[in-house]
RNA sequence: UCCCCCUUAGCUCAGUUGGUUAGAGCGACGGACUGUUAAUCCGCAGGUCCUCCGUUCAAAUCGGAGAGGGGGAGCCA
C-alpha cells in the first residue's frame, strides 16, 4: 500500500522521486491534452500550491470518470512521484490509479470558478470559500498566528486560562452584551413591579456572553503571575465597519509584578515573535498576499520584526497632531479621545510603523486603569498600526483598593457588583498589567486583507449570522 | 446609530433622453491546437434586469416602500 501524503510534504521534498504515493484532494483545474493525457491540479489545503497530476488516457476510468472531474471535484490519486517535465513545479505525480470520489453537479453554476472573485461574493458562499486561494491562505496564516501566540506565551511560562464565555457578572463594562436566557420569550415571567423576573431564569439571574475575559483572568494572574486568555468574545454593538465583528477572538495576557512599560515590552515582543513566525512558516501564502492583495504585507511584517516600536505619551501625540499643520475633520484637544484620522496620521504618516501610545487622560478610559501620579492620566496604552488602527489596548491595573474604590464611585458604578474584583486588592495585591489583542485585526494586518469579515470563517455582524 | 453608494447571465460589469428582439468579458459547455499551468483560437448555451406598489401608450431606465450587500464615521479589539 502506498503512503498517503499531504501535498505540502510532497512539494517540500519529503517524499522521494520514484516513490509510489497517494494524494487526496480537490481539483483546481483540469486540462486535457490530445497527446493522450490530462493535467490535473489537485489541492488539499496543506499548502498554497496544488500538485500536478498526470492522468494518462489508458487509465481504465479515464473517459468515464476523469474527464468528468471538473473544478471542485474530489479524488484520491495513486501514482509515481516524478520530476516534472514542465515548468512551474518541481514534482508531479504520474497517476496509476485515480478514484473520483465526488463530481460537481452543475459546473456552470458551481460558485468557485477558476477566475477572480470579489470578497463580497465569496462571503455569500462562506461554506465554499475556503476552496479559494485567498481564503485558504488566510486560514493557514490565521492558524500560524494562533499557534505562534500559544507557543510564545508558553515559552515565557504563561498559563492559558480558560475564562468563561457566559458571564453572570454585569461588570465587564467593555460594551453592549448579548443576553443568555432560557426564559420563554413569548411568555416572560414578571416580578410584582412588572420587570422581567430573572430569578426564574437558568442561572437565577441575568446572564450574558462575555465581552472580555480580563477581569476573570486577573484573578488567576494574582496567583499564577503570568496568564492569558485566548478565546471568543462578543459585543452587541451596532458597529458596521471593516474592523468590527459581533463575535471575535481576543488574546489577553495579564502579568503580575509589572508596570505599563513591562506591559508594552510584552506586547511588542509577542507581536514581533508572531510576525516572524508567519514570515518563517507561511512564505507561500505571504507571496500570494503580497502579489494579489497588498504589495506591502511582507515589508510591513519585516519592519515589525526588525524595528522597535515607537513609544509616545498621549500628551506628546496631541502636541504632534496640533503642530502637524494637517487639517483634520475633528479638532485635536487634550482630554478627548483620538479619532481614526488622528491615529492614522500618527501610525501611517508621522512614524510609518506601529506606535505605542501611553498615558491617556483618565476620563476617557476604564475604571480599572491605574491612576498616574499627575492624577490626570492613567497608565493605559494602545498600539496603533498602519492600515488597521487600534490593534492592542491595555493598561496597568489599579492595584490600590482606595484608589480603585474612588474611581468606581466617580464613574457611578455599583460597587457591590465588583466585590470579588475588589477582593484581589484586599488580599495580597500587587502591581499588574495586561492587554487585549484583537486576533482578527492581527490576521488582517498579517495578510493585508481589508475586511475583517474575510479573516474569520463565519463572520457575525449586525443583521447577519448566515451559515 | 449616522452619512453615502450598489443590486442586470454562474461571476465582474456596460446598457445613451423612458421606445423594436437587454449586451460584453471571464467562467461553463462543444471543437481545434497544445508538457499545459491566468494557455491560445473558433463556436454554442445561458436572463424573475432584487421584490412589491405606482406613474406612463410604453419602465432595466422615473417615483415610493421593502429586502440584501458595500464604503465611511462613531463605539472599540
Amino acid at each position: 500500500m502506498a503512503k498517503y501524503w499531504s501535498i505540502a510534504d510532497i512539494l517540500s521534498g519529503k517524499a522521494k522521486v520514484d516513490d509510489e504515493v497517494v494524494v487526496k484532494g480537490w481539483v483546481r483545474t483540469r486540462k486535457d491534452s490530445k497527446a493522450g493525457f490530462s493535467f490535473i491540479n489537485l489541492h488539499d489545503g496543506s499548502c498554497f500550491d496544488p500538485i500536478q497530476v498526470i492522468a494518462n488516457n489508458n487509465l481504465s476510468n479515464y473517459e468515464s470518470d476523469i474527464l468528468k472531474a471538473t473544478t471542485g471535484s474530489s479524488m484520491a490519486v495513486t501514482g509515481k512521484l516524478v520530476a516534472s517535465q514542465g515548468q512551474g513545479q518541481s514534482f508531479e505525480i504520474q497517476a496509476t490509479e485515480i478514484d473520483v470520489l465526488g463530481l460537481v453537479d452543475d459546473p456552470a453554476s458551481y460558485p468557485i470558478q477558476p477566475k477572480p472573485h470579489t470578497m463580497e461574493f465569496l462571503r455569500s458562499v462562506a461554506h465554499l470559500r475556503p476552496r479559494t486561494n485567498a481564503i485558504g491562505a488566510v486560514t493557514r496564516v490565521r492558524n500560524c498566528l494562533a499557534q505562534a501566540i500559544h507557543r510564545y506565551l508558553h515559552s515565557q511560562q504563561f498559563n492559558w486560562i480558560h475564562t468563561p464565555i457566559i458571564t453572570a457578572s454585569d461588570c465587564e463594562g467593555a460594551g453592549e452584551m448579548f443576553r443568555v436566557s432560557t426564559l420563554d420569550q413569548t411568555n416572560l415571567p414578571l416580578t410584582d413591579k412588572g420587570a422581567i423576573d430573572y430569578s426564574q431564569d437558568f442561572f437565577g439571574k441575568e446572564a450574558f456572553l462575555t465581552v472580555s475575559g480580563q477581569l476573570n483572568v486577573e484573578t488567576y494572574c494574582l496567583s499564577m503571575s503570568k496568564v492569558y486568555t485566548f478565546g471568543p468574545t462578543f459585543r452587541a454593538e451596532n458597529s458596521n465597519t471593516s474592523r468590527h465583528l459581533a463575535e471575535f477572538w481576543m488574546v489577553e495576557p495579564e502579568i503580575a509584578f509589572a508596570d505599563l512599560n513591562d506591559n508594552a515590552d510584552l506586547a511588542e515582543s509577542m507581536l514581533q515573535y508572531i510576525c516572524k513566525a508567519v514570515l518563517d512558516e507561511r512564505g507561500d501564502d505571504l507571496a500570494f498576499f503580497n502579489q494579489r492583495i497588498d504589495k506591502t504585507v511582507i515589508e510591513r511584517l519585516e519592519s515589525i520584526v526588525n524595528n522597535q516600536f515607537e513609544r509616545m505619551n498621549y500628551s506628546d501625540a496631541i502636541d504632534i497632531l496640533q503642530k502637524s499643520g494637517k487639517k483634520f475633520e475633528f479638532p485635536v484637544a487634550w482630554g478627548t479621545d483620538l479619532q481614526s484620522e488622528h491615529e492614522r496620521y500618527l501610525a501611517e504618516e508621522h512614524v510609518g510603523r506601529p506606535i505605542i501610545l501611553m498615558n491617556y487622560p483618565k476620563d476617557i478610559k476604564a475604571f480599572y486603569m491605574r491612576m498616574n501620579d499627575d492624577e490626570k492620566t492613567v497608565a493605559a496604552m494602545d498600539i496603533l498600526v498602519p492600515g488597521i488602527g487600534e490593534l492592542v489596548g491595555g493598561s496597568q491595573r489599579e492595584e490600590r483598593l482606595s484608589v480603585l474604590d474612588s474611581r468606581i464611585d466617580e464613574m457611578g458604578l455599583p460597587k457591590e457588583n465588583y466585590w470579588w474584583y475588589r477582593d484581589l486588592r484586599r488580599y495580597g495585591t500587587v502591581p499588574h498589567a495586561g492587554f487585549g489583542l484583537g486576533f482578527e485585526r492581527m490576521v488582517a494586518y498579517a495578510t493585508g486583507m481589508q475586511n475583517i469579515r474575510d479573516v474569520i470563517p463565519f463572520p457575525r455582524t449586525p443583521g447577519s449570522a448566515e451559515f
